[in-house]
DNA sequence: GTCTATATGCCGATAGAC
DNA sequence: GTCTATCGGCATATAGAC
């Protein structure tokens, strides 16, 4: 997160123009990352090799060193850089919202990035899966904080009538279950329905049923 | 599943009454397998090791690998003699019963199943989060048709008014999803809650809310 | 900063005595 | 069937030239 980005930043291309290889045209730290993320969302933090990051980032393995020090000071990198953005959504609820627009912004918000970040999605998950070794000082302190805060934000809209009684917390949890059931289950759901949220069709169905089950039920009317 | 279960069927204790060393009471084969399940778990199919498991299950190595040619066929034992016990509580459902107990009743034994096996349900979903590898076949046939068996089911009670109009088929991903966060993601739920689902308090709200959320809402009144 | 070796250790798997 | 000993390979990590 803190230093990643910045480094050398001299001007960025006089190479050609804006080639989609994506990940050749970040600088060395950012396509470092990038392909540590690919690789350990699909194999895990032992099943990745040094190797197969290197070779996706196009580094020499011992250049892969020079940058990160350990593999797991890698994965970690990995982790902390992803976080904060993992966890904005949330931050935006706010008292002063409409609950039925501000919960249906959440719950397509975390389906879009389901769709849009899937191996962000499956990094975490396997991460708390396996008791979350590495950010459960997080979870405990930042993530605990801010799902109390927003309960109360949601508990206030119980108070005030605007949507039926429920658990708050049970509610966020619900709603991070759902929709990144899409992306994290994805080969299961595929395997079922032939469908991933990339069929745009699939995407909305699968939305509007969501929000049927986690917002429409619970407001009042 | 197939021969895992009998081969010597001796009689099986004339040793100590009933200790409650559970592991070592089990004959060797399914002492391997039950050990298998923990560590693979925790660690995943790379993280861990047959060091570890004969420790667990209390073998030498040597004899791990007499019981099982290789630590791929050893997983894929343990996920096989998992998996028809995994699906049986979806295959419960029927025309004939009245919906809203077919349901409250899905909900909850997939609750209890989350609270009283979180190996099992790790497992699987450590399996699918990296792509279902070796699953893939059974995920595609058996799992495939099996929900949309059970999506006729559920559409039929949709047809006869007796529940709301909804997906059948994302009807039943949304009660994996959420059940079996509460296992998958406990790392997550105690970092926030201070609660397991070993808390009988807080089984019985996160049932009711689930219930609320999953059942009572689609249901004609 | 980047490269070509290479050290080092762990782990899956086997050999072979008993 | 169970053991001890060991092989062989792979993967993390480092040394050291450029």
């Amino acid at each position: 997160m803190k230093e990643s980005a910045s480094k050398t930043d001299h001007k960025s291309s006089l190479d050609d123009p804006v080639k989609p290889r994506q990940r050749n045209a970040l600088k060395k730290r950012d396509r470092i990352l990038s392909a540590a993320l690919d690789v350990f969302s699909v194999y895990g933090l032992h099943g990745a090799s040094m190797d197969q990051i290197a070779a996706v980032a196009d580094v020499s393995k011992a250049n892969l060193f020079y940058y990160s020090k350990s593999k797991e000071h890698l994965y970690l990198s990995v982790l902390e850089s992803l976080l904060d953005d993992w966890l904005e959504p949330l931050t935006l609820f706010s008292i002063e919202q409409e609950p039925a627009q501000a919960l249906r912004h959440y719950v397509r918000t975390k389906l879009e990035i389901a769709r849009d970040h899937p191996a962000e999605s499956r990094l975490f998950c396997m991460e708390i899966v396996q008791g979350a070794p590495l950010l459960n000082k997080t979870l405990s302190t930042s993530l605990r904080n801010l799902v109390k805060d927003k309960s109360t934000v949601i508990q206030h809209w119980i108070d005030s009538g605007k949507i039926r009684s429920i658990s708050p917390m049970h509610l966020i949890f619900s709603i991070w279950a759902t929709t990144q059931h899409y992306s994290d289950f994805s080969a299961q759901v595929e395997a079922v329905t032939g469908k991933t949220l990339a069929d745009k069709e699939f995407f909305n169905t699968t939305l509007a049923n969501l929000e049927r089950l986690l917002v429409d039920s619970i407001l009042t009317n």
